[in-house]
This record gives C-alpha cells, sequence and structure tokens, in this order.
DNA sequence: AACACCAGATTGGATACCAATTCTCTTTAT
DNA sequence: ATAAAGAGAATTGGTATCCAATCTGGTGTT
C-alpha cells in the first residue's frame, strides 16, 4: 500500500512470517485478504506475488475509475448545495496555491485529495469504500509506470468539471470527467526500463518493530 | 449467496467445520474472505455472524448501485454501436414474453440479467466483479425484506433508459435510473414498514431459524 | 435487587506435522 | 555440448492439538 514493493515480488509466507514475527497461519490470512483486494495474486502450490496488472488490466482499472467517478458527479450534481460546492473550490485553491509554490508533493496529494473529497460528499460509506479499492490499484500501476503530470492543466479540468456539475450540465462534465482521466493516464510513460528494484527487508523495513528487524536480519544471516 | 442464511445468523467455526468436514482454519479463512465482500461481520472473541444491515446501511447500498449503474449508462452511452442496443432490447424482449406468460421467476432473473448485461457491455471484469459485489449485498437485503415489483412498469423503464442512452439525452437518463431504483427500493420499503424494527419477534427469529439450520444441516449431511 | 464471582464455551493464535506440488540441480543420454 | 530425466529440497495447502484471552451464563452474597 505504501508503494514500497515492486509487482512481482514473491511474498513467501515463512520469510514474511519470520519477519512480523507471528505464525504462517496469520500471513496467508493477510495474504487472502489482499489478494480479495487485487494487490497480491495467489497461485496454487506457488505462493503469493504483489500483483503485476497487465497494460490491458490497467486499462480497465482506470475504465472502472472514470466511470465511478462520473456516477459520484451525476449523484453529486442532483444532490449538493451551494455550500458544498464552495468547500470544493476551496479545495481547489489550496491545490493552487501549492502548484504556485511549487511544492508538488502536497499538490500531488492535494490532487489525490479532489477525488476523494467528492466521493466523500456522497455520504456513503460502501462508495467511498469500492473507490478506495479502486484508487489502490491505480497505487501498484504508479510503481510500474513513472508519472509527469501537467499539474496545472489538470486542475483547471477539475474547476471546470466543479462548474459544469453545479450549472447541471451533466453530459458535458461526463466527457471532461472522462478526458480528465485520459490525461492522467497518459501523464504515466509507459517506462519499465528504470526497476526500482528493493529487497523484502528494505522495503519493509519502516513497518517493523526494532524486535522483529532482529529476527528478520538472523533470518536473512542463515 | 442463496439466500437460505438469515441475517444474524451466527456462524460458529467449530460448527461449521464439522459440517462441512474440514478444520477450523479454512473455516475461518473462509469467513474473513466473506467478511471482506461485506456478506458477513466478525465481532472479535464474539465470532462470526450473517451481515445484517441497518436500514441506512440497505439506503447506502442501493445509492452505490445507483451511482454505480449511471457511470456505467454514461460509459455506454460513448460506446455501444446500434448493434449493441439490439442486443439490449432483445433482452427486455425476452422479459416482456415472460410477463405475459406470468413466469414471474423467469421474469425476475431476466430482470436482474438486464442490469448485468448492461455492465458486461462495458467490456471490463473489474466493474463486472464490483457490481456483482454491491447486487450481492442488496441480496442480503432482500432476505430481510419480501418484495413485490410491478414487473411490467420496471420493464417499461428499462426500454426508456435504453432509448434515452442510445439517444444520448445523458442527463434525463441519469435521472429516470435514479428514479428507477428508487421504484426498486420502494418495493422492499413499504415492506420493512410493516415490520418494526426489533421488535421481539424480529430479534428471537434469527436465533429460532438458526436452530432450524442446524437441524437442516445435520439431516442434510447424514 | 444489585453486584461480584466463577465455570464453560468460543475465538484468536501458535506450533508441529504431513501430503502434494513445484523448483533446482545433478545426472544421463544423444 | 546440449537437452531430457530424475532425485531431492523447498514451498504451499491443510489438519490436529494446544493455549491464552474474552465473552456468556449462572450462582451466590450482600
Amino acid at each position: 500500500m505504501a508503494q514500497r514493493l515492486v509487482p512481482g515480488t514473491k511474498l513467501g509466507e515463512r520469510e514474511l512470517s519470520e519477519k512480523f514475527d507471528s505464525s504462517r497461519i496469520v500471513i496467508r490470512q493477510a495474504l487472502l485478504m489482499l489478494a480479495g483486494e487485487g494487490l497480491v495474486t495467489i497461485e496454487r502450490n506457488r505462493g503469493a506475488f504483489v500483483k503485476r496488472y497487465s497494460l490491458q488490466e490497467a486499462m480497465e482499472i482506470y475504465d472502472a475509475l472514470t466511470l465511478f467517478e462520473q456516477g459520484v458527479a451525476v449523484q453529486l450534481a442532483s444532490r449538493l448545495g451551494t455550500a458544498d460546492w464552495q468547500k470544493i473550490r476551496d479545495h481547489i485553491k489550496l491545490q493552487a496555491e501549492a502548484i504556485d509554490q511549487g511544492d508538488n508533493e502536497l499538490a500531488d496529494n492535494l490532487g489525490a485529495g479532489f477525488h476523494e473529497l467528492l466521493v466523500s460528499l456522497t455520504n456513503n460509506r460502501l462508495a467511498q469504500e469500492i473507490h478506495s479499492q479502486i484508487v489502490q490499484r491505480t497505487h501498484l500501476l504508479r510503481s510500474l509506470y513513472n508519472s509527469r503530470f501537467d499539474y496545472c492543466n489538470l486542475l483547471n479540468e477539475h474547476s471546470k468539471i466543479v462548474d459544469l456539475l453545479e450549472r447541471g450540465r451533466v453530459k458535458q462534465a461526463m466527457s471532461l470527467i472522462e478526458s480528465h482521466h485520459h490525461h492522467v493516464v497518459r501523464g504515466y510513460v509507459m517506462d519499465m526500463s528504470n526497476y526500482p528494484q528493493m529487497t523484502l527487508d528494505e522495503a519493509l523495513s519502516p513497518f517493523l518493530t526494532a524486535e522483529e528487524q532482529k529476527n528478520s536480519f538472523a533470518a536473512a544471516g542463515i
């Protein structure tokens, strides 16, 4: 989830159980749950691997995200009041300031936050869950394909989408959302050349206690 | 999934492992996966139960379904060709014939199939998965609240929605989808009002049926 | 009647063990 | 030298057993 593990990495049960100082069964349960969320694949008698989506599947994930957010937008267009629209515009303004100050990381977070904000305004916990499930899958793609966004353009689109939705121009808003997502996808340059390889130890170390690190190193030494 | 278990029924690990002749751990793994799909709740140190959605949650499920199918419809409106629209109309015709012949069960299945067909026309496996996850949750609600649909009216709405989508009247199609789902929900809600929440009957019925399930399973197993 | 307390049952988890499959490396044959 | 075959190691999928923590229900005391 922190995008520290490269897709395709093997997640051995014994290895993980030693690193996290727990039993193989707990690890397997975790892997099964992650497989249910589409972040991990389990191949019978071969083990679990960080899911590595094909180009085709990547497109499906982004299409599903587009589809879902179009649905969200339709709902918002028929439900939000002026106060809500103002809240969204405030968020956009925040991101604009971050861009002006050249803080790309903050701008990136706020950019993702915009989509989250829209979904949370539906007041629908299930919708939020589904949305975050799709978004998490896109994170797996990010680590495969380096991204280079035109933040200013994307922000502009956010603003236009909000305008169209508030004025009830649903059809135009829909097609703008669609092209907005296309722009995001296009930002992901399909550049698999430099794989930032990290060992399991390095990737997981932030999540281990000192005690567990010791076990992990001991296990690696043998 | 077959709607044979009443929401609230306790799913004891030992009990299930004996009935299915497997170990407790396999059962627990299954329960964890079902919990991930929202069909089961697991309360710590208390066990797993068939999920019993509150009225609020039930509304959220239907809203999420509406939202999602609106997104599907937007996608279809911008992608389908005339051959695809014809396929949909053929399906509607099938259901109309079933209604004419008074075959309510078949009509019901075809009615659900209409929504499935729309989603499958997106050619997006992830979208189909998400859709069926939401639909499965609605099945849990069905077993709580009996329904009585006006099939003819619902079918008419299907037909109108298809017309609007093919002609690109997105906004009108969206609001028709919304009211279509409201009609479906109203089929449940009406009956729900007959069952005031948390009567003694309602509180006790899960335990009685759990007992019955026990006997039924024992009889079937031996 | 309210409260503390105790025994039974259930879950969450660990360990050990086994069968089946896969992987790897050596050996063998062409 | 290379490819096929095979034995052994390693890994997964699964079961049985055991133990601690927690919850449930009943009992007894005040």
